[in-house]
DNA sequence: GCGACCTGTAAGCGGTAACTTACGTGTTCG
DNA sequence: CGAACACGTAAGTTACCGCTTACAGGTCGC
């Protein structure tokens, strides 16, 4: 249930907005899990789901340190999610020609 | 359940990839429902529930052409969500800084 | 006008993601 | 060595999204 195959959907990956609250807020500094979830109206547990979410995703690193466990961002994964999703938009967007009324009218 | 307040959440709207198909084939020019149904893998009225959301958010436009209905992409609507996207992009690699170990151990 | 067409909508179902609670593991400090 | 802390994981529940199968509403040809 939480454990299937983002690593192909970037967009099931960044379609959650607490995983995105989380990336934003490492993206301000590396931060611990109970740091992430103060910030949250989420559980501890549910930070800590998503963040292996991230995790197997590779946008986010985990470092133990003493008793806490530090995580961080990965920059350069995280930019080619984004250029992943702008795929679509180069697609979507790219192809778009201004349509008149006169062309559409060639459908009909 | 398939009413929900889309418009609001632009990562709910292109999170699902019948509607990015949707808009990709949109976007080689105005079509058809059952057009659009023919190259994908799902039924007739699950594009038309389809086409409802995004006509909603005001992706897509149709337009009566006899007992036909031709839809169209809005492509300035279309690039708002883009750029509404663009604005999570912004704050989650803007305010990335290269983080070094040294720095990292200021935290533990 | 009647039947064939294209489409939108209603009702209902199945799958799955996200969350909570409960528990197990490893680390630090007395 | 034992208690407290920080965290990960398991199990289970809930809610919602996307899909299909019907059915209703207009539009064109005979």
């Amino acid at each position: 249930m939480f454990v299937t195959a983002y690593q192909s959907d970037a967009w099931a990956l960044l379609g959650d907005a607490s995983r995105r609250a989380i990336i934003e807020q490492l993206s301000l500094g590396p931060c611990t899990v109970a740091d992430l979830a103060e910030d949250m109206p989420i559980s501890r547990p549910a930070v800590s789901q998503h963040l292996k979410v991230l995790r197997e995703a590779g946008i986010v690193r985990d470092e133990p340190r003493g008793r806490h466990r530090v995580y961080s961002l990965d920059g350069a994964r995280l930019d080619r999610y984004r250029r992943e999703l702008d795929q679509f938009w180069s697609d979507a967007l790219g192809n778009l020609t201004p349509r008149t009324d006169e062309e559409q009218k060639e459908i009909g």
